[in-house]
This record gives C-alpha cells, sequence and structure tokens, in this order.
DNA sequence: TAAAATAAGTTAAACGTTTAACCCAAATTA
DNA sequence: TAATTTGGGTTAAACGTTTAACTTATTTTA
C-alpha cells in the first residue's frame, strides 16, 4: 500500500504538497493539484489513519458504552440504538467503538480500555449507567453525549424518546375509538420513562373531560417484565372490571397483559382492548398483534451522533437535548367501540 | 494525560527503558523495572495507540462486515455474534469495527472505509456477502475469516453450524415421542445450512428406519420467512394428512406453520407437535412456546474471534472450520405420543 | 525603480511509540 | 593480565502524517 511519499515522487513535489492538496488547501494551484490527484489515484492512496493520528492528535474513534445488562437484554433495543449510531457515524468519518462495563460499575474498577489508551474523541452513553462511571469519564476530559438516560447534570447533549407524547397519543387513540375506562398499567412507576408515560396519559384523560382514580387505573409493581404485567392487570380488573381498554406502559408488561386475558379467556379485542408501547418484535406474534406506540431506536442512534459530531467540533455546542417523536402502530388489538352493537340488557 | 517522556523523566531513565519495562523485556534490572513502574503508577500512564500504532504497523483493530440485510434484520442474529466477537476481542486487546456493505455490493464500490485507511489488522465476514468483497479483501492482503458462511475457498478459518447435527438432533426428538410421520418443511433448499438440516433429517429417518418419502414430506418455497411456512404446510397437509409432527427448517417458517394450525383450530401439541430451528425471540410468546434448536450465536461470534486472533499471529494457522454445536429446547410444543391415549375407533 | 505584497511551494519539527544498534562497566575466561 | 563475554542500559532512527515557518519567484504598489 502506498504512502504519501510514494505520492509526492510519483507527482515530483514535496509530501507536504501531498498533504495539502488531500486537504483542498488553496496555496496550491490547479495544475499541481491536478498533477498530485492523479498521482494519488494511480497509487490508489488513502492516508493512513495511524500517521493522521499521530499528529492530529485525534482518533477518528467515538467510544459507545452500554452496561452489560442492556448489553444482554433479550429485546435488542440498545443495539439498534448503536447501529444508527454506526451508521451515521460514516457520514462524519467517525469510528464506533462498542464497549460494555458492569451495572455495577465501581470508581475502583478500570475505565474502558479505549479511554485509557486515548482511543476515542468523545464517548456516547447509552441507557442507564452507574454514575461512577460518568465521573470516571469526566476525568479524561472526554466530551460525553447520552441516548436514553437522563444525565446527572445539563451539561450534556442527550437524545431522549418523548414518552409524554407518546403516552397521550396511545390514550388519545383509545378515546377516539370510544373507550372511556382506560386502565393504565406501570411497573416501576419511579422510572422517568414510565413516569412520563403516566403524565401523557392523564393529560389525555383529563383533555378528554375523562375522569379517572388513580385507584382504580392505576397499579404499581416494581419491575417491567411479562410476568408483573401479568400480575398487574389480574389486581386491576378484580378492582374494576368497568374497564374497557388498557394502556401497558411498555410491550413487555403489555404481552403479560395479553397473556392474563387470552387464559380468562377474555377477548382481545373484543372484550378488552390492549396497547403497548416500544414497539418490540414480539408484538407481531401475538394474536392479534399488538398496537403499539413505536419508538425509532435506530433514529436515535443517528441524532445522537450527531450531537456527538457538533460537540467535537465546536467544544461549546449548546448542550442540545432532543426528544425523538414516537409514532402509533394500530394492528388490531383495539376496538372501536363506536361500531360495537350494544350487547341486550 | 502523562506520556512514555513523562514517565522518563520521573523514574530518571531513558524512554527506551521505560518501553522495555512495559514489554517486560528482560533486560532491564528488577531494581530499575521497580523505579518504572513505580513512575507509571504515579502518572497513570498508559501507552497510546496511536503512537503504538505507527510504529508497529499495527492497528489493534479487526473489521467486522456485513451485509445492509442482514444488519437490517428484524431478528437480531449476527448483532448476537457480533456481540460474542466484541466480547472475546477484548482478551486480545482487539477493538472491533462494524460496517455495513450493500448486499449487491460491485467490484466498483469503494471497499469499507476501514480497509482504505489501513485501520484494521484483520476482517471478520459474518453471513452470505457478494464474493467480489472479498476478491476485494483479498487484494489488501488481510487475513480474513468467515462466520456463519461458506467461503468460496478452503484457504480461511470459519464457524459455522452444525446444522446436519441439529437436523439429526429435531428429528431424533420426535422419534423419541414416537412419531413415525413426521414432515419436513424448507423454504430455500438451494442454502447450504437448509439443505444440511434436512440431510439430518433425512439421516435420522434412515437410522431409525423410518420410512419417508420425499413427495410427501417436503415443501419447497423459494423464501423461509413466515409466511411461506404459511403456504408450505398448508400444501403439506393436502397431500398428507396423516403427519403428526412437523419438523420446520427454521422458527420463521415455524411460526407460520403455527399461525396456519391455529387458524384452522388445529392444536399444538395435541394433534400436530411442532419443533422449529434457531431459537428466535419470537418464539417465547407463541402458545405454547415453540420448541426449537437453539444456535449458539453469540458463541460463534466468540470462536471466530479465537481464530481471528491464532491468524493473526501465525499466518500460516490452520486453516481450521468450526462447527458449532447446537442444543434442542424443549417447551412444550411437542406431543409424546406414547403417552397419548388412543381415540376409540 | 525599489519596496512590498502575494502566490506557490518546500523544509523541518512534531506527534508517541518501538527496537536495532550501540555503549560501557563489571565479570569471566584463557 | 589481556581479551572476551555479559548485564543493563542509552541513542537514534523509524513509522506516516500535519503544519508553522520559511523560501523563492512573480506581481503589485508607490
Amino acid at each position: 500500500m502506498s504512502t504519501i511519499k510514494d505520492v509526492a515522487k510519483e507527482a515530483k513535489v514535496s509530501i507536504a504538497t501531498v498533504s495539502l492538496v488531500v486537504h483542498k488547501h488553496n496555496r496550491i494551484s490547479a495544475e499541481t493539484s491536478k498533477r498530485v490527484n492523479k498521482a494519488i489515484k494511480k497509487l490508489n492512496y488513502h492516508p493512513s489513519r495511524s500517521g493522521r493520528r499521530l499528529v492530529s492528535q485525534k482518533t477518528g474513534n467515538i467510544g459507545f458504552i452500554l452496561t452489560d445488562d442492556h448489553f444482554l437484554r433479550s429485546e435488542p433495543f440498545y443495539t439498534r440504538i448503536f447501529l444508527g449510531t454506526e451508521f451515521e457515524a460514516r457520514n462524519y468519518e467517525y469510528y464506533i467503538l462498542l464497549t460494555t462495563i458492569p451495572s455495577n460499575y465501581d470508581v475502583k474498577d478500570h475505565p474502558p480500555r479505549f479511554i485509557l489508551e486515548k482511543n476515542v474523541d468523545g464517548v456516547i452513553i447509552a441507557g442507564k449507567v452507574p454514575v461512577s462511571i460518568i465521573s470516571q469519564i469526566e476525568k479524561y476530559n472526554l466530551p460525553i453525549a447520552f441516548v436514553d438516560f437522563y444525565p446527572p447534570s445539563n451539561e450534556y447533549p442527550v437524545v431522549l424518546i418523548d414518552n409524554i407524547s407518546g403516552g397521550m397519543a396511545a390514550t388519545q387513540f383509545l378515546i377516539k375509538k370510544n373507550h372511556k375506562n382506560i386502565g393504565f398499567i406501570a411497573g416501576d412507576i419511579g422510572h422517568p420513562s414510565i413516569y412520563d408515560r403516566f403524565r401523557g396519559y392523564k393529560m389525555a384523560m383529563d383533555y378528554a373531560g375523562l375522569d379517572f382514580s388513580e385507584l382504580n387505573y392505576i397499579v404499581d409493581e416494581n419491575y417491567t417484565a411479562r410476568e408483573n404485567g401479568y400480575n398487574a392487570v389480574k389486581k386491576l380488573l378484580e378492582i374494576n372490571n368497568d374497564i374497557t381498554a388498557i394502556f401497558a406502559c411498555n410491550d413487555a408488561m403489555a404481552i403479560g397483559v395479553v397473556q392474563f386475558l387470552n387464559e380468562k379467556g377474555i377477548s382481545i379485542p373484543n372484550d378488552i382492548s390492549v396497547i403497548g408501547f416500544d414497539d418490540v418484535e414480539a408484538d407481531l406474534s401475538l394474536d392479534p398483534p399488538l398496537s403499539s406506540v413505536r419508538v425509532p431506536k435506530y433514529e436515535m442512534g443517528i441524532e445522537v451522533m450527531k450531537l456527538m459530531a457538533d460537540l467535537l467540533k465546536n467544544k461549546d455546542a449548546t448542550k442540545k437535548k432532543i426528544l425523538v417523536s414516537v409514532e402509533l402502530i394500530d394492528r388490531g388489538s383495539v376496538m372501536d367501540l363506536t361500531l360495537k352493537i350494544p350487547m341486550p340488557a
């Protein structure tokens, strides 16, 4: 493979000239430029990263950090975000180095190797991580951007899901189908995303002038997995059997809801409508497939990369917060009550 | 951040000595070593990749290539492989640079940027890729290893699924449960993996002394998606209604089979048993969940990284082929006919 | 016409390592 | 004792770029 020296020799110029041509510096005349470019093509020259890195003190790499937990999640949520980031990184000529950290990362632990070896120009943190890793990275004075995580300070650019409007959209979809007794099922309500979905639900009910009682329509569990959805809907229906529609705070819980209703012979959507949030793969294989609120994971990855690129160009770039919009996906697990023939009394 | 110079000054030795200590070269006395190591700790020194790369002519990176198609697959098959590779790479102090190429990659197209920029020491290719990309990479004289793809020559280390034994295992599992009329459903039989699963099926039937007629038990479609499974089982049951168990060549088709049987009110596993191959997430949300043959994607990623590390150490390393074993996962979609009470005639 | 500005290129230092070649003192050998 | 080996380190070149500072020739200005 040819180096800048080979090109210089071929074009009969100094290596500096070659470099200047490559960087389209205007000090070089058009003819020389042409001659050099011809040599570059002839020798199939591409500047080597290794040389460039050393002198420019830039690696051309971005670190992408997430926890083992998230890394090993069965639903490929963060994986998708990563793929979006990787794709967008090409537009900026960056490479992404992905690594995971233990979810119980401690200040005593080594920071990721790419930080120690100065092998990244910036770091993207995806999902919830221990604060200790953040303070570690701050020590190395690296630009940081977050995606799907509320960072501990306002200093950082961040990409978040617009959970409030998603919660509203799901609820309003049910309201438009003439549902009035709408249950909301939450797991860990302390989680910011879940809480915001709940807020969206409340706002939508409020705007529509629909009454709701927290006692009847919210059921708390500590986690948001399938079994919690199963248990939650069970409790909810025990204390309120007028419910015609259920909005589960995420698809994992929604699937638990579906399992419970199936077992009890309660037909979806004929007896009870169900809508979830996240739009994961598993939704498609339910019968009927689950209506849900799509979270654009790939696009989130793209957005956070854009923020990072901004930040690298201009360290004082505004620390933007981006809320990505969600989209309602109707797959038939919601019944339109307007069309339903009323049962004889 | 401190450099080798800072350490040298601190320890009052030359930078060469620091380097030799870092590399545990035996030319340095124990005392000097200790002094240098103390300085290294004090200054929190870690050799910079950029410096090291340039002189060693090694990047410390491995390229990971797959096609857009595979990259965007809804089932995270190659993603899992990638994650395994990334994880294992840490043990060898390598980073993985992931990139995709168009599935219609042409010789005229640019090779991935990390190749042009000499930013990788070797390349791992995952899944089926156009041969043109392989010959392109060969030009750059980079070590290549394959995973889940039969490379066009014997020159390369490769990690493959042991499809034949998987096909046998699935079939033998059905045979053990006393099934005798076992249908096999294949999509694209021209695909090496599918064909090998079919061979496993045939061998198992043969060993068990069970007769089978290709006309009755094989149904061809061009693809292996859900709708093909749906269509295939429909045709299969039209020409043969003695079948008590169906082995679908992959889970996507198996899910199509399940959908068809559900629609027709044919109970799984009471009327017909079903087993798939791949063990994808969606299997769990079926009712009953699908029994399948688990493919250890993560482990495949690990294995291919090991082969790559071997290859980088020793360019003449044996070009091993590794067949990773699969594992039968029983989730209740198969009925044990031995226990079934015979219907009164 | 002399001085100043400009255009177009070159020189050389620097980035942070690794490592072959070298050096010197002390120990060993003949 | 003189020559040789060994141990323990240092010197300096090299890797492939970028870029500030410099040079030289030409053009512009006063």
